[in-house]
DNA sequence: TATGAATGAGGCTTCATTCAT
DNA sequence: CATGAATGAAGCCTCATTCAT
């Protein structure tokens, strides 16, 4: 497999990773043609090949980015102590997730590529789960674990609605976590 | 209330669908071209065609039998008056999710397409919700409108890792939301 | 080869014939599937093959009914003894031409099928080009033979500019025509 | 006078264009596949399609190129001021037309595509029509216009049988043509 | 590094035709 | 006589990928 070297990234390379990320998230992993992504690019279509081997190789590449970009969000939150406060920035993650147009394209990719490739990558969250799961245990809950998947399963919900119910408001629903967790 | 008329299909019109429904849920609707379906549904593949008209027309059936065991689905809670009974049943619903095959695949289906087509049928669920906020409502929850969409977006993720997740175990967590909720 | 017996037609394949006639004549021979044929004459499509075996079937019932009625059009021409009225009905059969709208249609579809299948009946124009070759040599035009094809040739124009060029105005065209002969 | 611009074509794109010239011409452009051109050309099919976009694109790209040739063939006769030449010339056309054989299959398939698309290209001939109609005017002709429609329509008839009646014979109606005209 | 011509496999769809009813 | 379900071949077109330049 090949190594993809974040430090040695040419323009061309970056735009064609930045177009390749956009159209993925808006159409679709197996919708997009390599072609279009070239187009939008706008770089020739061998030019993909040459730099990530296969359409597959492209995906794999955002992919690894995002999970870059997921370890830096989670790692505030991991390091983190005080179990109030894990709770409270795992719910300010999922507010934030709706703010950037970039992040928000990052995590609806995140999404589709799980529902299009049937692949829930698990140990990206077993970090994350086992933070809350410790912090739900010091605040005195009787199932942490339970606890803790259940919050992450609210914020696969949540991510759901965000990408594709258009009306959906988040904040009345974080202020609704923020008082039922009391954080 | 509305009569639903049942065409008379023949045999092959419901191997193809239930085929259809079948590999659509598993590889997704793009990933999943007709002559596939026809293989699977041992048929030619002009049938397919002849009787949907189209691969999108050929959804579109699936999508609307769906919309009826959906209906179906959703009545016995929806003219339930117990409040109790009424967040019950919505938390069987979730459980009964995972047990027969059809029904399963059936909203498998369901989410695989919202997130290739990008459209949350947001009236199927309405009437679920009006049901659940009343309920709520009733039994002296302080918001109960985001009560009903709170315990919706649960439904949600738990379908996103009942999907996605090999290893998730839904019958804790359906124990945990009956004990939540008292049900 | 099946004989088609133009006594007994049920009504049904009277109406495939004239669909198929105003198609083949409106779209092509190539372009017009059976299908639409059958939509068009309001039967079931095997009904088509029942009676005329084939596409092809079809078209040759078409042509052979053309035929009879180009017999019965050149007839009062071919045994007219007066060699000013030969020309003066092959001018007035061009003018005609125009007129009726199956006849038109006709005509249209006898032009198209030359040019689909590259068969251009000489036998048919036979009879005619004789009796205009006759009839020029007892006016005592000088290559009657020539004289005669000329006509006919004109009269293949004219049939081109009537069914392709909309704005085209025959009536000018045949007074020109009767001056040019003085008939 | 307009500026053509003949971008440079590849040699396989040269092959495409004249092989499909050839079976539009040979079999009408509905009748003709593009993987029978592909096969013809000795490329792959695809490459039709990356070069001409579709196989009406293939077909706009021959008839373009027709049109260049037409305007190129019309230009010596439209700048010609002597009249008796006028005519000449436009009779020379004629006759040309069944000798080299890239100009035969390209005013047949003109002919063909006219009967199969139903458009008669007025605005080509307009310029020849004028031309005509002036000749025939300064030859002191009653009725010029008519004249030179005239002749425009017996150059119609004359295409239609050279490429739809194997047994006709040009030259005879050429002379005859000529001397009809003193030219 | 970068291009874009070229390919072969496969995608969706239509077609003429057959056959059981 | 008449239907329409069913088929297999073919039609147009797009795709991921390769390669000469």
């Amino acid at each position: 497999m090949q190594v993809i070297t974040h430090f040695v990234m040419t323009e061309k390379q970056e735009k064609i990773l930045h177009s390749a990320l956009e159209l993925f998230a808006k159409e679709g992993y197996t919708a997009t043609s390599t072609s279009k992504v070239a187009k939008h690019a706008g770089v020739s279509e061998g030019l993909i090949f040459r730099h990530f081997g296969s359409k597959e190789g492209l995906l794999d590449a955002i992919l690894k980015e995002g999970e870059e970009q997921a370890k830096l969000l989670f790692a505030s939150i991991v390091f983190e102590t005080d179990p109030r406060l894990v709770i409270a920035k795992t719910i300010d993650m999922i507010e934030s997730l709706g703010k950037s147009k970039e992040g928000f394209e990052f995590w609806k990719l995140q999404y589709k590529i799980k529902w299009e490739t049937e692949k829930y990558s698990e140990q990206k969250m077993e970090a994350l789960h086992m933070s809350l799961s410790n912090a739900f245990n010091k605040l005195g809950y009787e199932t942490p674990d339970l606890e803790a998947t259940f919050l992450l399963i609210t914020m696969d919900g949540i991510a759901t609605r965000l990408c594709l119910q258009e009306s959906f408001q988040v904040e009345s629903m974080i202020t609704f976590l923020r008082r039922k967790y009391r954080v």
